[in-house]
DNA sequence: TCAAAATGTTAGACTAATATAACTTTTTAA
DNA sequence: TTAAAAAGTTATATTAGTCTAACATTTTGA
């Protein structure tokens, strides 16, 4: 087994990395039930998707244990969350969307957005932020 | 037939339509083979794809013949090609991005955007452009 | 401590979107 | 004007992601 190199991920694979690394941030741990709650799927989803995920070397899963990121699953995960925080953050600060609203439409747009427009994005709200704090002074 | 009233449409139905419109709109017609190059598919899978947005009423495709959109389908079809239009404006001219990627970028996010990001992203555009209008003066 | 509850896994089925291959219809051009 | 080419259709298969139901393992608490 884990022998699939193909590393390009679904949305869906990609969302299952980032909910790891959210609950293992938050529980230190997690547990397949978890991250059924947290996807609303099912558990036997939640297993087929660690299998996929094991075999390209992202997830570590024993047999009714708990789950754990390889580096580089925690790699894909944090790259993920980051595009999700920026692109709440521009969302919410910039634009005045309802953080309801700014959260549903990042956690899409994060599997999305390339990484020019990431850092074109990233670099445009610097901007923005440093004009704010002038105009306090 | 004619009776799957569920109007909810995947990312790939929408680019049918998005194409039908934008076939119909350069060469008055839209043919199965036009769909499949402009999509990169097989002509069996536009029929298929046909044949279920022929059953929820959003376009009408007689066996061998040209295929149309209805006033809903090419409503929808205008709804997601405004938000493209709008998201490769902001890519663009806004954040400096690089036509080609902003277009995709575009294509990708046209399916996720909510509805109140966009309103707030069309307004936020114009006040960009409204002030970029008086420094000129 | 061991039976019940909770959790996890596996097998089999379904849906959506695609493909290939075989077939049908329409168009074209010699 | 008809045979070949082009276009369109249908049948069948595959992949990804989900589900339910049956089964296995682990945890819990009386």
């Amino acid at each position: 087994m884990e022998n699939n190199t193909d590393k390009k991920l679904t949305e869906s694979l990609e969302n299952y990395l980032e909910t790891i690394a959210m609950l293992k941030r938050e529980n230190k741990i997690a547990r397949v039930k978890d991250i059924s709650k947290e996807l609303d799927v099912k558990n036997s989803s939640v297993n087929i998707a660690l299998n996929v995920l094991a075999d390209k070397g992202l997830v570590i899963h024993e047999k009714y244990g708990y789950v754990d990121l390889t580096d580089e699953g925690q790699k894909i995960a944090d790259d993920i969350q980051h595009k999700e925080d920026v692109l709440f953050k521009f969302f919410t600060e910039i634009l005045g969307v309802e953080k309801e609203t700014a959260l549903k439409d990042a956690c899409r747009m994060e599997h999305t957005i390339s990484d020019e427009t990431l850092a074109k994005l990233i670099f445009y709200i610097g901007k923005i932020d440093r004009e704010k704090f002038k105009k306090k002074k």
